[in-house]
DNA sequence: TCAAAAGTGTTTTATATACACCCATGT
DNA sequence: ACATGGGTGTATATAAAACACTTTTGA
Protein backbone atom coordinates (compact mmCIF):
# COMPACT_ATOMS: atom_id res chain seq x y z
CA UNK A 1 0.00 0.00 0.00
CA UNK A 2 1.21 3.05 -0.98
CA UNK A 3 0.17 6.52 0.60
CA UNK A 4 0.18 10.16 -0.49
CA UNK A 5 -1.10 12.81 1.77
CA UNK A 6 -2.80 15.25 0.06
CA UNK A 7 -5.26 14.23 -3.05
CA UNK A 8 -9.09 14.06 -3.65
CA UNK A 9 -11.41 11.84 -1.27
CA UNK A 10 -14.34 10.48 -1.83
CA UNK A 11 -16.85 12.17 0.82
CA UNK A 12 -17.42 9.04 3.31
CA UNK A 13 -21.25 9.08 4.62
CA UNK A 14 -23.19 5.71 6.65
CA UNK A 15 -26.73 4.90 5.81
CA UNK A 16 -29.02 3.21 7.72
CA UNK A 17 -32.07 0.19 7.55
CA UNK A 18 -33.79 0.05 10.43
CA UNK A 19 -36.22 -2.30 10.20
CA UNK A 20 -39.03 -2.55 12.63
CA UNK A 21 -41.40 -5.05 13.83
CA UNK A 22 -44.82 -4.88 15.91
CA UNK A 23 -46.68 -8.29 16.46
CA UNK A 24 -49.90 -8.11 14.82
CA UNK A 25 -48.79 -5.34 12.44
CA UNK A 26 -46.32 -6.27 8.93
CA UNK A 27 -42.09 -5.40 9.11
CA UNK A 28 -41.72 -1.75 8.35
CA UNK A 29 -38.89 0.09 7.18
CA UNK A 30 -37.75 3.71 8.90
CA UNK A 31 -37.42 6.39 6.35
CA UNK A 32 -36.75 10.40 6.53
CA UNK A 33 -38.02 13.27 4.03
CA UNK A 34 -35.16 15.03 2.89
CA UNK A 35 -35.40 18.72 3.59
CA UNK A 36 -32.37 19.73 1.58
CA UNK A 37 -31.86 18.94 -2.43
CA UNK A 38 -30.92 17.16 -3.98
CA UNK A 39 -34.11 15.08 -3.85
CA UNK A 40 -35.86 17.14 -1.23
CA UNK A 41 -39.02 16.25 -0.06
CA UNK A 42 -38.37 12.87 -1.03
CA UNK A 43 -38.01 9.68 1.08
CA UNK A 44 -34.63 8.71 2.03
CA UNK A 45 -32.66 6.29 4.26
CA UNK A 46 -31.76 8.12 7.77
CA UNK A 47 -27.74 8.61 7.51
CA UNK A 48 -25.24 11.18 6.96
CA UNK A 49 -21.30 11.91 6.76
CA UNK A 50 -18.61 9.99 9.03
CA UNK A 51 -16.44 12.34 11.02
CA UNK A 52 -13.02 12.23 10.98
CA UNK A 53 -12.99 11.79 14.87
CA UNK A 54 -15.42 9.09 15.10
CA UNK A 55 -15.23 5.08 13.68
CA UNK A 56 -17.64 4.52 10.81
CA UNK A 57 -19.97 2.24 13.44
CA UNK A 58 -20.19 4.83 15.79
CA UNK A 59 -21.27 7.26 12.88
CA UNK A 60 -23.68 4.99 11.95
CA UNK A 61 -25.14 4.97 15.61
CA UNK A 62 -24.66 8.36 16.11
CA UNK A 63 -26.99 9.59 12.69
CA UNK A 64 -29.32 6.93 13.67
CA UNK A 65 -29.85 8.49 17.08
CA UNK A 66 -29.79 12.31 15.56
CA UNK A 67 -31.99 11.59 12.66
CA UNK A 68 -34.83 9.13 14.30
CA UNK A 69 -33.95 9.10 17.57
CA UNK A 70 -33.22 5.27 17.44
CA UNK A 71 -30.39 4.16 20.19
CA UNK A 72 -29.96 0.79 21.97
CA UNK A 73 -30.65 -1.69 19.22
CA UNK A 74 -29.04 -4.46 17.35
CA UNK A 75 -27.04 -2.49 14.56
CA UNK A 76 -24.63 -4.36 11.76
CA UNK A 77 -22.42 -3.32 9.09
CA UNK A 78 -24.35 -4.63 5.48
CA UNK A 79 -22.19 -3.37 2.65
CA UNK A 80 -20.30 -0.45 1.02
CA UNK A 81 -21.62 1.59 -2.08
CA UNK A 82 -18.79 2.67 -3.98
CA UNK A 83 -20.14 3.05 -7.56
CA UNK A 84 -19.44 6.93 -9.19
CA UNK A 85 -22.93 8.28 -9.70
CA UNK A 86 -24.60 7.26 -6.38
CA UNK A 87 -24.66 10.90 -5.14
CA UNK A 88 -25.41 13.53 -8.04
CA UNK A 89 -23.28 16.60 -6.33
CA UNK A 90 -20.13 14.90 -5.89
CA UNK A 91 -18.31 11.44 -5.22
CA UNK A 92 -19.81 9.91 -2.41
CA UNK A 93 -19.42 6.32 -0.85
CA UNK A 94 -21.39 5.03 1.59
CA UNK A 95 -21.42 2.42 4.32
CA UNK A 96 -24.78 1.20 4.64
CA UNK A 97 -25.81 -0.66 8.46
CA UNK A 98 -29.34 -2.30 8.81
CA UNK A 99 -30.74 -2.26 12.25
CA UNK A 100 -33.01 -4.45 13.97
CA UNK A 101 -36.00 -2.81 16.25
CA UNK A 102 -38.78 -4.11 18.45
CA UNK A 103 -41.37 -1.50 17.48
CA UNK A 104 -42.78 -2.19 20.79
CA UNK A 105 -41.08 0.06 22.95
CA UNK A 106 -39.57 2.49 20.48
CA UNK A 107 -41.86 4.90 20.11
CA UNK A 108 -40.72 7.41 17.01
CA UNK A 109 -41.43 10.74 19.00
CA UNK A 110 -38.18 10.39 20.96
CA UNK A 111 -36.66 11.78 17.40
CA UNK A 112 -35.38 14.74 16.74
CA UNK A 113 -37.40 15.77 14.37
CA UNK A 114 -40.37 13.13 14.30
CA UNK A 115 -42.28 14.41 11.82
CA UNK A 116 -39.91 13.96 9.27
CA UNK A 117 -39.39 10.34 9.92
CA UNK A 118 -42.09 7.38 9.28
CA UNK A 119 -42.51 3.68 9.44
CA UNK A 120 -43.38 1.94 6.21
CA UNK A 121 -44.90 -1.55 5.13
CA UNK A 122 -42.44 -3.15 3.03
CA UNK A 123 -45.47 -3.48 0.46
CA UNK A 124 -46.17 0.55 0.41
CA UNK A 125 -42.35 2.05 0.09
CA UNK A 126 -42.51 5.22 -1.31
CA UNK A 127 -39.76 5.80 -4.02
CA UNK A 128 -36.58 6.81 -2.34
CA UNK A 129 -33.63 8.98 -3.10
CA UNK A 130 -30.37 8.28 -4.71
CA UNK A 131 -29.57 4.36 -4.61
CA UNK A 132 -31.70 4.03 -1.28
CA UNK A 133 -33.94 1.32 -2.81
CA UNK A 134 -30.84 -0.98 -3.76
CA UNK A 135 -29.40 -0.63 -0.10
CA UNK A 136 -33.07 -1.28 1.44
CA UNK A 137 -33.10 -4.35 -1.11
CA UNK A 138 -29.80 -5.50 -0.19
CA UNK A 139 -30.68 -5.37 3.64
CA UNK A 140 -33.62 -7.20 3.12
CA UNK A 141 -32.05 -9.64 1.15
CA UNK A 142 -28.98 -10.10 4.20
CA UNK A 143 -32.05 -10.20 6.76
CA UNK A 144 -33.70 -13.03 4.69
CA UNK A 145 -30.21 -14.59 4.35
CA UNK A 146 -29.15 -14.29 7.96
CA UNK A 147 -32.49 -15.45 10.16
CA UNK A 148 -32.35 -18.60 8.79
CA UNK A 149 -28.78 -19.46 10.71
CA UNK A 150 -28.54 -16.84 13.62
CA UNK A 151 -30.91 -15.95 15.75
CA UNK A 152 -31.41 -11.95 15.18
CA UNK A 153 -34.92 -12.93 14.68
CA UNK A 154 -35.19 -12.20 18.67
CA UNK A 155 -34.20 -8.37 17.90
CA UNK A 156 -37.55 -7.50 16.50
CA UNK A 157 -39.66 -8.31 18.98
CA UNK A 158 -40.10 -7.29 22.56
CA UNK A 159 -38.09 -9.26 25.27
CA UNK A 160 -41.09 -11.48 26.06
CA UNK A 161 -42.89 -12.87 23.09
CA UNK A 162 -45.08 -15.52 22.03
CA UNK A 163 -44.71 -18.39 19.84
CA UNK A 164 -47.18 -17.42 16.99
CA UNK A 165 -45.50 -13.51 17.25
CA UNK A 166 -41.96 -15.05 16.73
CA UNK A 167 -43.58 -17.54 13.66
CA UNK A 168 -45.80 -14.77 12.12
CA UNK A 169 -42.07 -12.42 12.20
CA UNK A 170 -40.16 -15.49 10.09
CA UNK A 171 -43.40 -16.01 7.83
CA UNK A 172 -43.20 -12.28 7.21
CA UNK A 173 -39.40 -12.20 6.54
CA UNK A 174 -39.17 -15.27 4.65
CA UNK A 175 -42.25 -14.90 2.83
CA UNK A 176 -43.53 -18.48 2.97
CA UNK A 177 -45.79 -19.82 5.68
CA UNK A 178 -44.29 -22.39 8.20
CA UNK A 179 -45.70 -25.32 9.92
CA UNK A 180 -47.13 -24.88 13.33
CA UNK A 181 -46.57 -27.57 14.91
CA UNK A 182 -43.13 -28.47 13.25
CA UNK A 183 -41.68 -24.70 13.71
CA UNK A 184 -42.81 -24.84 17.57
CA UNK A 185 -40.93 -28.47 17.70
CA UNK A 186 -38.04 -27.19 16.65
CA UNK A 187 -37.58 -24.05 18.19
CA UNK A 188 -38.37 -25.61 21.73
CA UNK A 189 -35.89 -28.36 21.21
CA UNK A 190 -33.13 -26.16 20.87
CA UNK A 191 -33.71 -25.32 24.23
CA UNK A 192 -33.18 -21.34 23.66
CA UNK A 193 -36.59 -20.14 25.24
CA UNK A 194 -36.87 -19.36 28.80
CA UNK A 195 -40.38 -19.92 29.51
CA UNK A 196 -41.36 -16.66 31.05
CA UNK A 197 -44.24 -18.28 33.20
CA UNK A 198 -46.37 -15.33 31.92
CA UNK A 199 -49.24 -14.88 29.50
CA UNK A 200 -50.26 -12.71 26.83
CA UNK A 201 -52.79 -10.29 28.49
CA UNK A 202 -56.05 -8.99 26.76
CA UNK A 203 -56.18 -10.78 23.79
CA UNK A 204 -59.86 -11.87 22.99
CA UNK A 205 -59.06 -15.72 23.01
CA UNK A 206 -57.17 -18.39 24.80
CA UNK A 207 -53.55 -16.24 25.98
CA UNK A 208 -50.59 -17.50 25.01
CA UNK A 209 -47.40 -18.21 27.10
CA UNK A 210 -44.17 -15.72 26.94
CA UNK A 211 -41.13 -17.12 26.40
CA UNK A 212 -37.64 -15.31 26.29
CA UNK A 213 -34.74 -15.73 24.52
CA UNK A 214 -31.74 -17.09 26.64
CA UNK A 215 -28.72 -15.29 25.05
CA UNK A 216 -26.24 -16.34 27.32
CA UNK A 217 -27.00 -20.13 26.85
CA UNK A 218 -27.15 -19.24 22.79
CA UNK A 219 -23.47 -18.04 23.28
CA UNK A 220 -22.29 -20.81 25.19
CA UNK A 221 -23.73 -23.41 23.05
CA UNK A 222 -22.01 -21.40 19.99
CA UNK A 223 -18.85 -21.81 21.57
CA UNK A 224 -19.74 -25.90 21.45
CA UNK A 225 -20.47 -25.59 18.27
CA UNK A 226 -24.05 -25.44 17.91
CA UNK A 227 -25.90 -23.82 15.19
CA UNK A 228 -29.21 -22.25 15.38
CA UNK A 229 -30.65 -23.35 12.64
CA UNK A 230 -34.50 -22.49 11.12
CA UNK B 1 -28.83 13.43 5.39
CA UNK B 2 -27.62 16.13 5.58
CA UNK B 3 -25.15 17.76 3.54
CA UNK B 4 -21.56 20.26 4.01
CA UNK B 5 -19.61 20.55 1.82
CA UNK B 6 -15.84 21.20 2.46
CA UNK B 7 -15.53 19.00 5.73
CA UNK B 8 -12.33 16.38 6.60
CA UNK B 9 -12.59 13.53 5.28
CA UNK B 10 -11.22 10.43 6.38
CA UNK B 11 -8.77 8.39 3.69
CA UNK B 12 -10.34 5.91 1.63
CA UNK B 13 -8.65 2.99 0.67
CA UNK B 14 -8.94 -0.88 -0.63
CA UNK B 15 -7.41 -3.53 0.74
CA UNK B 16 -7.15 -7.35 -0.87
CA UNK B 17 -6.83 -10.57 0.68
CA UNK B 18 -5.91 -12.76 -2.29
CA UNK B 19 -6.31 -16.73 -1.63
CA UNK B 20 -4.43 -18.99 -3.95
CA UNK B 21 -4.89 -23.09 -4.56
CA UNK B 22 -2.70 -25.05 -5.98
CA UNK B 23 -3.64 -29.00 -5.69
CA UNK B 24 -1.49 -31.01 -3.88
CA UNK B 25 -0.88 -28.09 -1.80
CA UNK B 26 -2.08 -25.95 0.57
CA UNK B 27 -4.66 -22.40 0.35
CA UNK B 28 -2.03 -19.70 0.44
CA UNK B 29 -2.68 -16.03 0.89
CA UNK B 30 -0.73 -13.01 -1.41
CA UNK B 31 0.83 -10.11 0.70
CA UNK B 32 3.72 -7.86 -0.12
CA UNK B 33 6.27 -6.49 1.12
CA UNK B 34 5.84 -2.98 1.94
CA UNK B 35 8.51 -0.26 0.70
CA UNK B 36 7.60 2.62 2.34
CA UNK B 37 6.69 3.35 6.17
CA UNK B 38 5.25 2.97 8.40
CA UNK B 39 5.50 -0.54 8.44
CA UNK B 40 8.42 -0.34 6.37
CA UNK B 41 9.85 -3.73 5.17
CA UNK B 42 6.86 -5.94 6.91
CA UNK B 43 3.91 -7.74 5.35
CA UNK B 44 1.00 -6.50 4.19
CA UNK B 45 -2.60 -7.00 2.29
CA UNK B 46 -2.16 -5.55 -1.21
CA UNK B 47 -4.11 -2.43 -1.49
CA UNK B 48 -4.35 1.03 -1.57
CA UNK B 49 -6.06 4.56 -2.30
CA UNK B 50 -9.25 4.98 -3.75
CA UNK B 51 -9.31 7.69 -6.66
CA UNK B 52 -12.16 9.71 -7.13
CA UNK B 53 -12.48 8.69 -10.70
CA UNK B 54 -13.04 4.86 -9.72
CA UNK B 55 -15.60 3.02 -8.31
CA UNK B 56 -14.95 1.17 -4.66
CA UNK B 57 -14.76 -2.05 -6.96
CA UNK B 58 -12.69 -0.85 -9.72
CA UNK B 59 -10.00 0.12 -7.41
CA UNK B 60 -9.63 -3.37 -5.49
CA UNK B 61 -9.26 -4.66 -8.94
CA UNK B 62 -6.82 -2.02 -9.87
CA UNK B 63 -4.82 -2.15 -7.01
CA UNK B 64 -4.57 -5.95 -7.23
CA UNK B 65 -3.82 -5.73 -11.12
CA UNK B 66 -1.13 -2.89 -10.37
CA UNK B 67 0.91 -4.50 -7.13
CA UNK B 68 0.35 -8.13 -7.77
CA UNK B 69 -0.36 -8.78 -11.74
CA UNK B 70 -3.32 -10.62 -10.19
CA UNK B 71 -5.98 -9.52 -12.43
CA UNK B 72 -9.33 -11.38 -14.02
CA UNK B 73 -10.19 -13.46 -10.95
CA UNK B 74 -13.62 -13.81 -8.68
CA UNK B 75 -13.37 -10.58 -6.29
CA UNK B 76 -15.91 -9.75 -3.48
CA UNK B 77 -16.17 -7.12 -0.88
CA UNK B 78 -15.49 -8.17 2.30
CA UNK B 79 -16.30 -6.08 4.64
CA UNK B 80 -15.37 -2.13 5.69
CA UNK B 81 -12.92 -1.63 8.61
CA UNK B 82 -13.38 2.02 10.04
CA UNK B 83 -11.99 2.28 13.39
CA UNK B 84 -9.68 5.34 14.61
CA UNK B 85 -6.59 4.10 15.17
CA UNK B 86 -5.96 1.57 12.18
CA UNK B 87 -3.65 3.72 10.47
CA UNK B 88 -0.56 5.50 12.36
CA UNK B 89 -0.52 8.76 10.50
CA UNK B 90 -4.41 9.40 9.84
CA UNK B 91 -7.18 8.20 9.91
CA UNK B 92 -7.86 6.25 7.50
CA UNK B 93 -11.14 3.91 6.01
CA UNK B 94 -10.72 0.42 4.50
CA UNK B 95 -13.14 -1.44 1.99
CA UNK B 96 -11.92 -4.90 2.08
CA UNK B 97 -12.03 -7.41 -0.48
CA UNK B 98 -10.78 -10.85 -1.20
CA UNK B 99 -10.01 -13.12 -4.02
CA UNK B 100 -9.82 -16.26 -5.15
CA UNK B 101 -7.37 -17.37 -7.60
CA UNK B 102 -6.47 -20.78 -9.01
CA UNK B 103 -2.59 -21.10 -8.41
CA UNK B 104 -2.29 -23.10 -11.74
CA UNK B 105 -2.32 -20.29 -14.37
CA UNK B 106 -1.30 -17.31 -12.31
CA UNK B 107 2.11 -17.35 -12.02
CA UNK B 108 3.25 -14.42 -9.67
CA UNK B 109 5.95 -13.40 -12.19
CA UNK B 110 3.31 -11.22 -13.82
CA UNK B 111 3.44 -8.59 -11.00
CA UNK B 112 4.71 -5.08 -11.36
CA UNK B 113 7.48 -6.27 -9.14
CA UNK B 114 6.75 -9.32 -7.98
CA UNK B 115 10.19 -10.07 -5.84
CA UNK B 116 7.74 -7.66 -3.36
CA UNK B 117 4.35 -10.32 -3.72
CA UNK B 118 4.89 -13.86 -2.45
CA UNK B 119 2.16 -16.50 -1.32
CA UNK B 120 2.20 -17.74 2.30
CA UNK B 121 0.65 -21.05 3.48
CA UNK B 122 -2.14 -20.24 6.54
CA UNK B 123 -0.17 -22.04 8.66
CA UNK B 124 3.00 -19.69 8.43
CA UNK B 125 1.80 -16.37 7.84
CA UNK B 126 4.30 -12.99 9.08
CA UNK B 127 2.94 -10.67 11.10
CA UNK B 128 1.24 -7.96 9.07
CA UNK B 129 1.42 -4.53 9.52
CA UNK B 130 -1.69 -2.81 10.31
CA UNK B 131 -5.35 -4.23 11.18
CA UNK B 132 -4.04 -6.61 8.46
CA UNK B 133 -4.56 -9.66 10.59
CA UNK B 134 -8.03 -8.71 11.64
CA UNK B 135 -9.10 -8.32 8.26
CA UNK B 136 -7.60 -11.41 6.84
CA UNK B 137 -9.28 -13.20 9.59
CA UNK B 138 -12.43 -11.84 8.46
CA UNK B 139 -11.89 -13.00 5.21
CA UNK B 140 -11.16 -16.59 6.13
CA UNK B 141 -14.27 -16.65 8.00
CA UNK B 142 -15.98 -15.40 5.23
CA UNK B 143 -14.76 -18.07 2.69
CA UNK B 144 -15.13 -20.75 5.65
CA UNK B 145 -18.85 -20.18 5.75
CA UNK B 146 -19.43 -19.04 1.82
CA UNK B 147 -17.60 -22.17 0.13
CA UNK B 148 -20.92 -24.34 2.33
CA UNK B 149 -23.42 -22.25 0.47
CA UNK B 150 -22.17 -21.14 -2.96
CA UNK B 151 -19.91 -22.94 -5.47
CA UNK B 152 -17.46 -20.56 -4.76
CA UNK B 153 -14.54 -23.11 -4.54
CA UNK B 154 -14.09 -23.94 -8.23
CA UNK B 155 -12.54 -20.51 -8.06
CA UNK B 156 -9.92 -21.94 -6.37
CA UNK B 157 -9.25 -25.08 -9.16
CA UNK B 158 -8.29 -24.92 -12.81
CA UNK B 159 -11.37 -25.40 -15.12
CA UNK B 160 -10.93 -29.04 -15.19
CA UNK B 161 -10.58 -30.66 -11.74
CA UNK B 162 -10.63 -34.02 -10.17
CA UNK B 163 -13.35 -35.07 -7.58
CA UNK B 164 -10.29 -35.77 -5.25
CA UNK B 165 -8.55 -31.83 -5.65
CA UNK B 166 -12.11 -30.33 -4.52
CA UNK B 167 -12.09 -32.46 -1.36
CA UNK B 168 -8.83 -31.67 -0.55
CA UNK B 169 -9.91 -27.85 -0.85
CA UNK B 170 -13.42 -27.98 1.10
CA UNK B 171 -10.80 -29.72 3.86
CA UNK B 172 -8.75 -27.52 3.94
CA UNK B 173 -11.03 -24.40 4.13
CA UNK B 174 -13.44 -26.45 6.55
CA UNK B 175 -10.08 -27.38 8.10
CA UNK B 176 -12.02 -30.97 8.65
CA UNK B 177 -11.87 -34.60 7.05
CA UNK B 178 -14.99 -35.09 4.48
CA UNK B 179 -16.24 -38.87 3.49
CA UNK B 180 -14.63 -39.70 0.58
CA UNK B 181 -18.03 -41.64 -0.82
CA UNK B 182 -20.98 -39.08 0.81
CA UNK B 183 -18.33 -36.19 -0.40
CA UNK B 184 -19.22 -37.34 -4.13
CA UNK B 185 -22.34 -38.70 -4.20
CA UNK B 186 -23.33 -34.72 -2.88
CA UNK B 187 -21.33 -33.27 -5.88
CA UNK B 188 -22.55 -35.39 -8.58
CA UNK B 189 -26.24 -35.73 -7.18
CA UNK B 190 -25.99 -32.06 -8.01
CA UNK B 191 -25.52 -32.58 -11.56
CA UNK B 192 -23.21 -29.47 -11.74
CA UNK B 193 -20.14 -31.23 -12.98
CA UNK B 194 -19.64 -31.54 -16.52
CA UNK B 195 -17.52 -34.80 -17.47
CA UNK B 196 -15.35 -33.68 -19.80
CA UNK B 197 -13.90 -37.18 -21.00
CA UNK B 198 -10.37 -35.96 -20.41
CA UNK B 199 -8.27 -37.67 -17.37
CA UNK B 200 -5.46 -36.27 -15.33
CA UNK B 201 -1.98 -36.51 -17.02
CA UNK B 202 1.19 -38.44 -15.58
CA UNK B 203 0.12 -39.46 -12.03
CA UNK B 204 1.72 -42.19 -10.80
CA UNK B 205 -1.53 -44.03 -10.08
CA UNK B 206 -4.65 -44.55 -11.39
CA UNK B 207 -5.62 -41.26 -13.47
CA UNK B 208 -8.71 -39.14 -12.08
CA UNK B 209 -11.53 -38.08 -14.32
CA UNK B 210 -11.83 -34.48 -14.69
CA UNK B 211 -15.05 -32.24 -14.65
CA UNK B 212 -15.62 -28.78 -14.83
CA UNK B 213 -18.37 -26.47 -12.96
CA UNK B 214 -21.37 -25.80 -14.80
CA UNK B 215 -21.83 -22.35 -14.16
CA UNK B 216 -24.56 -21.87 -16.92
CA UNK B 217 -26.78 -24.38 -15.39
CA UNK B 218 -25.91 -23.41 -11.82
CA UNK B 219 -27.72 -20.06 -12.92
CA UNK B 220 -30.76 -21.46 -14.08
CA UNK B 221 -31.12 -24.12 -11.18
CA UNK B 222 -30.73 -21.13 -9.10
CA UNK B 223 -33.52 -19.35 -10.32
CA UNK B 224 -35.75 -21.82 -9.71
CA UNK B 225 -34.80 -21.82 -5.99
CA UNK B 226 -32.20 -24.70 -6.31
CA UNK B 227 -29.50 -24.40 -3.39
CA UNK B 228 -26.14 -25.56 -3.53
CA UNK B 229 -25.32 -26.78 -0.19
CA UNK B 230 -22.23 -28.72 1.31
C1' DT C 1 -72.22 -20.77 22.81
C1' DC C 2 -69.40 -19.01 19.60
C1' DA C 3 -65.19 -17.24 17.61
C1' DA C 4 -60.33 -17.14 17.60
C1' DA C 5 -56.07 -18.50 18.40
C1' DA C 6 -53.18 -21.80 21.55
C1' DG C 7 -51.38 -26.00 22.03
C1' DT C 8 -50.10 -30.84 21.01
C1' DG C 9 -48.02 -36.39 18.34
C1' DT C 10 -47.45 -39.57 14.98
C1' DT C 11 -46.36 -41.24 10.48
C1' DT C 12 -43.89 -40.78 6.30
C1' DT C 13 -40.16 -39.27 3.62
C1' DA C 14 -35.75 -37.50 2.69
C1' DT C 15 -31.25 -36.60 3.98
C1' DA C 16 -26.91 -37.44 6.53
C1' DT C 17 -23.70 -40.54 8.30
C1' DA C 18 -20.81 -44.48 8.81
C1' DC C 19 -18.20 -47.76 6.77
C1' DA C 20 -14.49 -51.33 3.33
C1' DC C 21 -13.20 -53.15 -0.72
C1' DC C 22 -11.78 -53.64 -5.67
C1' DC C 23 -9.76 -51.02 -9.71
C1' DA C 24 -6.48 -48.81 -12.81
C1' DT C 25 -2.02 -47.08 -13.59
C1' DG C 26 2.97 -46.15 -13.36
C1' DT C 27 7.22 -47.65 -11.39
C1' DA D 1 4.03 -57.28 -8.03
C1' DC D 2 3.51 -53.42 -5.47
C1' DA D 3 2.33 -48.83 -4.11
C1' DT D 4 -0.81 -45.10 -4.79
C1' DG D 5 -4.79 -42.92 -5.06
C1' DG D 6 -9.50 -43.63 -7.90
C1' DG D 7 -13.78 -45.20 -7.69
C1' DT D 8 -18.06 -47.39 -5.87
C1' DG D 9 -22.97 -49.13 -2.54
C1' DT D 10 -25.63 -50.23 1.40
C1' DA D 11 -27.47 -50.03 5.90
C1' DT D 12 -28.59 -47.04 9.79
C1' DA D 13 -29.69 -42.94 12.13
C1' DT D 14 -31.38 -38.46 12.11
C1' DA D 15 -34.06 -34.71 10.65
C1' DA D 16 -37.78 -32.69 7.79
C1' DA D 17 -42.39 -32.61 6.24
C1' DA D 18 -47.12 -33.54 6.23
C1' DC D 19 -51.12 -33.55 8.66
C1' DA D 20 -56.15 -32.50 12.38
C1' DC D 21 -58.08 -32.15 16.45
C1' DT D 22 -58.81 -30.50 21.42
C1' DT D 23 -58.26 -26.65 24.73
C1' DT D 24 -58.71 -22.15 26.62
C1' DT D 25 -60.48 -17.67 26.90
C1' DG D 26 -63.13 -13.45 26.20
C1' DA D 27 -66.89 -11.46 23.91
Amino acid sequence: MSYTYDYPRPALTVDCVVFGFEPASALKVLLIRRKLPPYEGEWSLPGGFVQVSESVDDAAVRELQEETGVADVFLEQLYTFGSLQRDPRERVVSVAYYALVSLQGHPLQAATDASDAQWFALSTLPSLGFDHREILECAIARLRSKIRYEPIGFELLPKKFTLSQLQRLYEQILERELDKRNFRKKLLKMDLLIDTEEKEQSVAHRAAKLYAFDTTKYIELKKTGFNFEL
